[in-house]
DNA sequence: CATTTATTTCAATTATTATTGAAATTATTT
DNA sequence: AAATAATTTCAATAATAATTGAAATAAATG
């Protein structure tokens, strides 16, 4: 097994990967999300946790939790390789179908935990006595909930419109 | 001028507040910046950087930076208050605009520096000898670079779309 | 125009998040 | 089923980001 012939990145390698760590970046994710992506995508075939590890030089844990996460909203498959004892792992490159998944495993949940924050709210603002402050209250939660629906209805749409 | 006279938050005012402080957090904004918008948003009206650090015993810096910020994407404005040192703060809460202003000052400006980058990649491919993987390089970066212009028409869609 | 008040800036501190690598677990091979 | 190889987990560490508050600046008042 050939265990250390690492041809270093290049430039050209090296400056795409920028460019993913900055668009994981501007999604919140740690730049080894970035780091791992971006390798997998100049690929040109399906890379090993061990493949990754050594040209990226990051660690085990990063690699693994990076994998991890990256599976967690399917932007990285393991491929099939015959007799092939490693998982081999591959990049999803459609960008639809990548929003798509990041949109549902990421933004989803928390307009989930939002409505329930909203729900509690409601509860709250009924065991209020009346008042005018009350009003003002119950006026701007409403509001908020409206927020909420907009943004539930919206996030669907995104992957939909998305041409490419 | 009644200096000390805070009435604490009500349990309504804090749960409000949380539900901003994870609002801002999922776009990767500090949770001061919750805090504050949130205040203002439940305020009857417009409150001075004193109210803001006192109701919500952040720092000086803390609220100075994050009303800063917060008015760098006009979440917030100045209201006008006659005969009044202080700058007094009230928040839009037209989510159309606060998404809007949001994505062209937030994202647009990532969107751009993607560009930059791409450009960059292209000088180096062309720099390349001929070879099989220069072909499968350039394949791939034609495809960010329709990722990038996909990702440019979309966001100003966005906050068309949105209802309420 | 000196004094008071309000706001901004920024270096130091604190809190948060990402990364590491050793140990535990799981899967595969002989 | 023992041995080996691959992967995951997680406590410790390192890196990053947010917050603080004192000092500097700016604005307003008498």
């Amino acid at each position: 097994m050939p265990a250390t012939d690492t041809q270093p990145l290049t430039e050209l390698d090296r400056e795409t990967i920028a460019f993913f760590v900055g668009a994981v970046q501007a999604l919140g994710l740690p730049k080894s999300i970035g780091e791992i992506y971006g390798l997998l995508y100049l690929a040109e075939e399906p890379l090993s946790m061990e493949d990754i590890m050594r040209r990226l030089q990051i660690s085990l844990g990063s690699a693994s939790q990076g994998l991890k996460q990256l599976r967690s909203f399917n932007a990285v498959r393991t491929a099939y390789k015959p007799g092939q004892r490693r998982d081999y792992y591959e990049p999803e490159t459609e960008l639809r179908k990548l929003l798509g998944n990041f949109l549902r495993e990421q933004m989803q949940p928390r307009l989930a935990a939002g409505r329930e924050r909203l729900d509690h709210l409601e509860e709250l603002l009924n065991a209020m006595p009346p008042s005018p402050n009350k009003n003002h209250a119950r006026q701007r939660i409403e509001k908020l909930r409206r927020w909420n629906e907009s943004a539930g209805k919206l996030l669907p749409l995104l992957s939909k419109i998305i041409k490419v």
